[in-house]
DNA sequence: GTCGTGCGCCTAGAGATATTAGGCAATTAT
DNA sequence: ATAATTGCCTAATATCTCTAGGCGCACGAC
């Protein structure tokens, strides 16, 4: 009966390598005991469930981002900022599809708040100092922008920009200089 | 032995009204055919497997999201078309979640080619006549929009925008306003 | 050092879902 | 009316989730 180590951080951070294999449906109880080599059952002292399971490569997962995010970050401020602050979202998006994938699982609102959710709505924040917005412009910028970066990242993935010629690289290079523009015009209310 | 009558059609509808109901992951064959008081294996003259169902699901979504966008879209046009168009799109996605949740599904490319999408990007494309661009501006354009869109809603739904008090319509409003701007003042390549 | 004791992984098993193969009866075509 | 077809059935297998309970290895207590 030998140990193989198995520990909480450990099954999560397999099941998110897993996520990037084969997409984050595919994280299953049973495909992760098989990459441990041991018995569906035995992960069960570890996690909870699979909601469980899934749940822990979400929060696990918008740590990552948070990180990511907050070293292009650095340093950084104005348009510049804003294009840091995307590109590196898209980055993780791109480098770690998976992961990316369970960030949008809906959460517990208790869970949420204990997670990096909170840094991400920080960092937004942070780039609209930049630009001169009070609030509630503020908050509506910062929705304006988590919903490009999300959605166009997204749309991405699901193939939504495939039939085209131009580069989806290109469009988002656009759409950036296009938030760029609007955070210095904002309409007024 | 009586028949229910089954059809790849009615098995497709009912599924896309339990997806509204308990969620579009909830959609299984199983549940479908409890729905019809049948057995599982009865459903498999009509489709060909979980996935194919969820397809038609899908593909029955981008269809009636797209007659609900036309028709909003019916005799506008500028701002009065985008705000028309985005708030046509964001109800169905509040009125039928599941189905919604279908229409971001990775469809092969041959059955998203036969589907609704072309007619998304077409409508997308007559709002922008109301703003003056020339390709490419145009395909980042549509790309932006649509990236808005679906971002805003799918983070709406999966909470984003729960903990705070500004509310989730107001900054959508304003989201618009600011596309509006950005569409009116495109930057230059 | 050896002796527990507990933890880590196991076996066993039940319940759901997905899917295939093949059958009989109800409906439709002739 | 009879033949052909179609619609739903039973049966069976595989995979996945999850619970209950067991056994031995590793550690701390002494």
């Amino acid at each position: 009966m030998a140990r193989r180590g198995l520990t909480t951080q450990r099954v999560t951070v397999a099941a998110a390598d897993l996520a990037d294999e084969i997409g984050f449906e595919g994280v299953t109880v049973s495909a992760v005991a098989r990459l441990f080599g041991v018995r569906d059952a035995s992960l069960y002292s570890h996690i909870k469930n699979v909601q469980d399971l899934r749940t822990r490569v979400a929060v696990l997962a918008l740590a990552e981002l948070a990180d990511h995010v907050a070293a292009a970050l650095a340093g950084r401020a104005g348009k510049d900022a804003l294009v840091a602050f995307a590109d590196a979202y898209r980055a993780y998006a791109k480098e770690y599809p998976g992961r990316y994938a369970a960030t949008r699982l809906e959460l517990d609102p208790e869970v949420a708040a204990a997670s990096a959710a909170g840094r991400h709505a920080a960092m937004t924040r942070a780039i609209l100092r930049g630009y001169a917005l009070e609030e509630p412009d503020q908050t509506d910028a910062v929705r304006l922008l988590h919903s490009v970066f999300h959605g166009y990242v997204s749309l991405e993935r699901s193939g939504g920009f495939q039939n085209t010629q131009r580069a989806a690289d290109a469009s988002w290079s656009r759409a950036l200089d296009a938030l760029d523009v609007v955070l210095n015009n904002w309409p007024p209310a």
